[in-house]
RNA sequence: GUCCCCAUCGUCCAGCGGUCAGGACGCGGCCCUUUCAAGGCCGAGACUCGGGUUCGAUUCCCGAUGGGGACGCCA
């Protein structure tokens, strides 16, 4: 029994779309839990819509979410090359073989022509597969045809005997096809270029794959691939098919539906761990009622017969959900760098020094738990930039003893309150000298302080204000205005009234 | 249109002939609290419909309905 092999093979067409990071997290959890070996496979094919640039963004997703593959692309190993367009000569020269043998065939059918049967077979009712009309050509003729220039496509000839392909599905179990509705498929474009679902045969069994974890759109392909690895002689994988990813609408997800790439979704401020453990709770569980769980919890207890097999519609809220748990548990100077980028958007750190890095890490309590994302935590700090002394004024004086407790607490506070005790005691000086307390106590100096009706406990926003106006130029956050500045510009502000 | 697959709270999962049908997200309420959150507690909320099989069906079978997929010189 040698150990599993199994590969992701992307095609580089654009982003990684969260369906397939889900397929590819799949892969991984069968490979790495069943101590195998996961493989990086490059489906560029198509040479219009492949770029190179697809290609490096979908393994920069790919290792963000923490997945990572033994051989690939990047990485080379014994089986490559693993770009499919670095392996043109074992297609040709496949397809080669299987015409001689009488399994494929020229194909000289024109798109139009192809078209037309497409629409007439609709209309006439029929499922629109391949007529077969180049199927009973001569084989020299069209071999003369294709040597005087003439364009052509490569067939497989679907076997005439009518019978079940059978294949027993890892999530699914057993799967029958018919042949009889299986059209000759084309597997070498009349560009000389492979088509996938050829190119895939051949590699898989050139690569020594075990498990192919596909998507389910891919399971009328995999009784064809059947076929061509039987011509070929090859054997197949074990195959495993998982359900699509849908939007709230029951529609596959997609751009209206908002953000459906791994990028986006980094973009946004989801933490990796987070989007790993909710895609992986699409359409699996591990039986039980345990939701949070690491890449290695998963992988330990992953098991593809578990998988569900109906589609299940994308939630953003339980990813938040999950993201702010994420957040709260990392480590708080990974989060603070995670989020550095947000904070420089915002304008609120100019230069990424350690004191910028030490902000945004002492800042963070303010804001994890109470936020979904990284990219929302600078507006919910916000107040410490972009608090406004005449706005302040304005709330404070609509506070029934508002403009009281401001000026107790400006009269009261000499210097800057650097934690949670200074804060408290200077509170408490304040309630000693006008007899105010609780809300009518705190609400006022909030919105004098904050600007704001609502926002993280004072404890923690009064020494945070502090501290970071306690900042030298040069730190490499922007000014803020110290507790006691601002206490006595809403005074004067009010005074002024 | 033809073929295939799927079907439990709004959503994601548990259930695999006898359960008060369980958990999570979301939602509502209460508590905590100087506010918004967070947190704790409580609550509302589902077996798509018909036929069978069975002493007994959410669970097995058939059909309908609904949803999804496939039918490409895309993957």
């Amino acid at each position: 029994m040698t150990a599993p092999r199994l590969r992701f093979a992307p095609s580089p067409t654009g982003h990684l779309h969260v369906g397939n990071a889900r397929t590819a997290l799949f892969n991984w959890l069968l490979a790495t839990g069943s101590g195998g070996t996961l493989i990086l496979r490059i489906e560029d094919t198509d040479v219009e819509r492949s770029t190179i640039e697809s290609e490096r963004s979908i393994l920069e997703d790919l290792r963000w979410m923490g997945l990572h593959w033994l051989e690939g692309p990047d990485v080379g190993g014994p089986y490559g090359p693993y770009r499919q367009s670095e392996r043109l000569p074992r297609y040709t020269e496949a397809a080669q073989r299987l015409i001689r043998e009488g399994h494929a065939y020229y194909c000289f059918c024109a798109a139009s022509m192809l078209e037309a049967d497409r629409a007439a077979a609709l209309a006439a009712g029929l499922p629109p597969k391949y007529s077969g009309r180049c199927r009973a050509l001569d084989r020299d003729a069209s071999l003369r045809r294709v040597s005087g220039g003439e364009a052509a496509s490569i067939r497989f000839a679907v076997p005439d005997t009518p019978r079940d392909v059978v294949f027993d599905d890892l999530v699914r179990g057993e799967v029958r096809v018919h042949t009889s509705i299986i059209g000759d498929p084309v597997i070498v474009r009349s560009n000389g270029r492979p088509q996938f679902i050829f190119a895939v045969v051949i590699d898989d069994a050139a690569m020594g794959i075990t498990h192919v974890v596909r998507g389910e759109d891919h399971i009328s392909n995999t009784s064809r691939q059947l076929l061509i690895a039987e011509a070929l002689g090859v054997r197949p994988p074990q195959f495993a098919h998982v359900s699509l990813v849908l939007g709230p609408d029951h529609a596959p997800l997609s751009k209206r539906h908002g953000a459906t790439s791994v990028a986006e979704f980094r973009a946004r401020g989801y933490l990796p761990e987070a989007l790993v453990n909710y895609l992986a709770l699409l359409g699996w569980s591990p039986g039980d009622d345990q939701e949070i769980m690491s890449l290695e919890d998963m992988a330990r207890r992953f098991d593809a017969r578990h998988v569900s097999h109906s589609a299940a519609v994308f939630d953003l809220a339980k990813l938040s959900w999950l993201n702010r748990h994420y957040m709260k548990v990392a480590e708080p100077s990974r989060v603070a760098a995670l989020a550095r980028p947000y904070f420089e958007r915002a304008g609120y750190v100019t230069a990424p020094t350690r004191a910028a890095q030490a902000f945004i890490e002492q800042v963070l309590p303010l804001a994890v738990g109470s936020v979904d994302r990284l990219e929302e935590i600078p507006e919910r700090i916000a107040f410490l930039f972009e608090w406004d002394a005449s706005q302040a004024a304005g709330l404070t004086r609509a506070e029934a003893d508002g403009a009281k407790a401001v000026a107790a607490f400006a009269d009261v506070v000499d210097g800057p309150l650097l934690d949670r005790d200074a804060f408290r005691s200077a509170a408490a000086k304040v309630r000693e000298r006008t007899g105010l307390k609780g809300k009518a106590l705190f609400h006022p100096l909030r919105v004098a302080l904050t600007g704001l009706e609502s926002g993280p406990e004072l404890d923690l926003a009064v020494p945070a204000i502090d501290r970071a106006a306690a900042l030298p130029d040069g730190s490499g956050v922007s000014r803020v205005a110290s507790c006691a500045a601002r206490a006595r510009a809403v005074v004067a502000a009010c005074e002024g009234a």
